[in-house]
DNA sequence: CTGTTAGCGCATTCAC
DNA sequence: GTGAATGCGCTAACAG
């Protein structure tokens, strides 16, 4: 049978509010050495394991953390779990990972699930297309941040890579190498990640005088077949462009599977950049240049936001971190001639 | 303030156990449909949320499993971890993630911490070394099961997939298209599947003539680093194989990087057959020749057995699955002609 | 210095 | 058919 405190007061002849105390070393410095070591003795010896549930539910702080992610395979996500996991180890925090598959109804309900189950705070990637769930939360004073996505016009705290910049100095950098007609495989234009890549795209295009064209902007979903779908598209054109920005992991792969049957080289027939995995890509065929996020700064500085917003119980100070990331050069883009 | 059923009760005139009654449909089928649908609506007007933590408190069942593997940007353990996750999610479990970082003692530490917090059972990737522990799991009654590695002398319920055949077919494709000296990366030898592995290496080469050496089969690791040093190591040799097999993800990143440092080629200088991510493999630079785990067969058998022990709960059937794995030939192994 | 009491929210047993 | 009482294991007042 379990041991619980009840036993080992019995067992020390004291009570096991005293031993409540003396296990925990709470406050009450009062205690004399003696029953202090007898009562820690017996509780070695029986290998008394507290009860966290009682605990939590007593105190109302379970010491644990949700996390919502649209796919835990998708390595951008499992390196940011993976950092927030090693974080929140050290402040003694668990963490309950779901994935939603960019599935906003399950989303919410993985949302109240683990609201009921009493988390302390959330990290949410969310599949956005609707904010109202999130509104919710802010009113309810739920410590939560948001991770990679964010709401623009919610007061929300969250930790997001500049994608701005990042497809900027995509576009820039192909422009430089001599392209000057440059698609961009997109993803699910609903993402606040992919709206702001959109904007980037654009007004690199524009400043450097490149190829302007609603064409030019293509896909919608995050899957590999949807990024081979809009790469069949867009390079079965007539007028199909020299380069390629690619906008997601997956996708990257659904497009290198495209250009391989249509039967071109990278970077001799398309060159290509992708926001793709910094770990993988230096060894794909033929190495990719590609856009890396710090994912272990990006799990650090999550983390440590929930944490601060858990101590504040929830109350928003709406704090928009925002981190570089890096262009990485790598073969899969060619350099043009113009004659 | 949140709503409890005393609340409920309170604003509907019944008696707070009646209001659970009614909410969890229980049993008791003689509760007038008109107080029934009151109550429910009552409730649902109030957004009543019951507290799990209480309701997992009281009935000793939290509907939540653990699951600790060493790294879950591993794209082995993530890709089974989602599997995991969807098949719990779609019978009401929560899913807590863990990572040792192949740390035992970590591991340890995490498994108490888990059991402690009430998880209604474990699905461990273990770190091996030591079965200590695991054997107090199974004297404890607690429902567990094993994913990938297992403890061969232990009667624990596991899911691993052939390793020992699984290297065996490698060498022995290897063998066909020419190569009589083979050498093997291995990883930590401590691991049940790298024991299984060496164990088909060492067979396959005895039963095809093949070039026996002890120096043939290097590494210790399981890291980039680890595979990159192994990889330089068995190459700068004077008489270095024809072909590698490569035994974990990362590993075989560090190897091909290797290679490639020392201005080899695959496969003209040396082949390749690696246990890697099969969804990525296809994209490397060669494309690589592989050993597919089916992973998400892997999550929903180890959640099925997992779900099964908690039902007998805890009662060791030592059920060990073992699934299949398939060698996927692709352009990193070449043809040698031997004269 | 330490014991007593109370209660977190829920489900269950036993009455009536 | 439903209310009352009980307790899961723990901690935090409040006594004394």
């Amino acid at each position: 049978m379990k041991v619980t405190l009840k036993e080992i007061a019995k067992l020390t002849g004291v009570h096991s509010s005293t031993v409540s105390r003396i296990l925990r070393d709470s406050g009450d410095l009062n205690i004399p050495e003696k029953t202090r070591q007898h009562v820690k003795d017996i509780a070695a010896k029986l290998d008394y394991r507290p009860n966290e549930l009682a605990r939590a539910f007593r105190l109302k702080k379970t010491n644990t953390i949700g996390l919502i992610i649209p796919d835990i395979s998708n390595s951008f996500f499992s390196g940011v779990a993976r950092s927030i996991e090693t974080e929140s180890y050290k402040k003694g925090y668990n963490l309950v990972v779901s994935n939603t598959n960019e599935d906003i109804k399950k989303e919410e309900l993985y949302v109240n699930n683990h609201l009921n189950r009493g988390v302390d705070g959330l990290i949410i990637a969310p599949s956005q297309g609707d904010s109202d769930y999130i509104q919710n939360l802010i009113e309810r004073n739920i410590p939560f941040v948001l991770i990679d996505r964010d709401f623009i016009d919610l007061e929300t705290s969250s930790v997001t890579s500049d994608n701005q910049k990042s497809a900027y100095e995509a576009v820039e950098y192909l422009q430089k190498m001599g392209h000057k007609r440059i698609g961009f495989i997109s993803g699910r234009p609903i993402l606040s990640t992919i709206c702001r890549r959109v904007e980037g795209y654009k007004n690199a295009v524009q400043d450097f005088n490149l190829e302007q064209e609603n064409a030019l902007i293509i896909g919608g979903g995050y899957t590999i077949q949807s990024g081979y779908d809009a790469a069949i598209q867009i390079l079965s054109a007539s007028n199909a462009p020299s380069a390629l920005l690619v906008s997601g992991n997956l996708l990257t792969i659904g497009v290198i599977k495209a250009i391989r049957e249509k039967g071109m080289s990278i970077p001799q027939d398309i060159s290509l950049i992708a926001y793709m995995d910094s770990r993988l890509a230096p060894h794909l065929d033929p190495p990719l240049c590609t856009i890396a996020h710090p994912l272990e700064e990006m799990g650090i500085k999550v983390f440590d936001l929930l944490l601060e917003s858990i101590e504040n119980e929830g109350k928003v100070e709406g704090t928009k971190v925002v981190v570089d990331t890096e262009l990485i050069k790598r073969r899969s883009v060619a350099k043009i001639n113009n004659f």
